[in-house]
DNA sequence: GCTTAATTTGAATGTTCATTCAAACTGGCG
DNA sequence: CGCCAGTTTGAATGAACATTCAAATTAAGC
């Protein structure tokens, strides 16, 4: 009966990866038939159509990024210090040559005039990142305030997806995130590394680390 | 020798609102020739390519935000009241049916795996914008406090660009942006209008109505 | 009102787009 | 081994794409 001879999580790996940088309508199918190595119709028999394989790459990034951030806040002594850890990595993404910023911030602004299945979908992960920060937070505070911070975390967390383009140092960055989120507990989440588990995060390919919009 | 019998700003205007709600890619010149009423040949004589007429899109966009930016903060009491002022009609804003986040935003994420020409003018656009909040943020800071502060209130700014989505209420944005930006006069802002100006800003079509990103 | 350069027109261009399909191939199973 | 459902192949499809151009039309200057 012949199975299937490809990995159907590494071609929506790589799907992925060419959605992200550029974008739903500036990707062509030409272009990932070379970037997954299949021909279209094996990709149309596996994925039905563009459609299709764009939303299971948005499935497969929202899955990854929320798996990796709740990682990130458990393995942290506090919910502070792992939010800090994970704004200060998102900061060093923007750093890198291939910058990219959040495949669901892109997918939401390009999606957002069409509407449709897609635009519901990306909307609705990036509610679940504030949520589960919000639920985080809600060891620390109040509910209120929990839900509150988890806004404000969003709108710097949204803002570096767009800011991290324009060339600022590092430090320029970081004293931003700073400014606007003070109750966080800087200091101790730039200081203490348990550095184990520093190069267990940081892995995988250049631009799909796995880390995403949370 | 015959005259072109279009209104050139008009054209533009018109091609300003399909890009900003399509992007450079999902907007197709068929639906240019549409939304302007030119014919090709009219259109590329005009402006040379589809490039070329984004580009004079972008262009009209960024002067005129910035010229309403500054004269929002001119006609404020102070700085940080017309800062809020601005912020507060940014809210608002989400709240539309056509909400569209900021043309230059969307164009800085689309168009940066391309590069090029569009690439650069939208960054240097966006940190003209930055620069220009610094420069009236400076008569009540000192400089380097100044640059912090524009940088944080760009991180607020581009996070509501994409935050605006999520269907969030008014007073639960103005919250969020309250939080990280508490050292603005939000009171004086929200309470006291001149009332005589107000209509005058607000006004031109529901999409484009020239108030942009900054 | 004639001249003439600028502009408008809309059909035509050749390319690229997403998608389809008949034919070839594959491998698990009786 | 031979069957056949499942899979792969890559050429073919027709629509949509950005752009061009020769011919028609316009109006400013004389």
């Amino acid at each position: 009966m012949a199975r299937a001879q490809f990995d159907r999580e590494q071609v929506i790996r790589d799907s992925t990866r060419l959605f992200w940088q550029q974008g739903f309508s500036g990707a062509s199918m030409a272009q990932v038939f070379k970037a997954t190595g299949l021909k279209p119709g094996s990709l149309y028999l596996a994925f039905g159509s563009k459609e299709g394989l764009y939303l299971a790459a948005l499935d497969q990034y929202a899955r990854q990024s929320q798996a990796t951030l709740r990682q990130v806040l458990d393995e942290a002594p506090c919910v502070g210090v792992g939010i800090c850890r994970q704004l200060l990595r998102m900061v060093d993404e923007c750093g890198k040559a291939d910058y990219c910023s959040c495949f669901l911030v892109k997918s939401q602004l390009e999606l957002a005039a069409g509407g449709g299945d897609l635009l519901s979908r990306v909307s609705g992960y990036l509610g679940e990142m504030e949520a589960l920060y919000a639920d985080y937070l809600g060891r620390d505070y109040p509910q209120e305030q929990a839900r509150q911070k988890a806004a404000s975390l969003m709108l710097h967390i949204f803002g570096l997806r767009v800011y991290g383009y324009l060339g600022r140092s590092r430090d320029q960055m970081v004293a931003a995130m700073q400014e606007g989120l003070a109750w966080l507990p800087w200091e101790a989440a730039s200081g203490d590394n348990d550095g184990a588990n520093e190069a267990s995060i940081m892995s995988a390919s250049p631009l799909y680390d796995g880390r995403g919009c949370g």
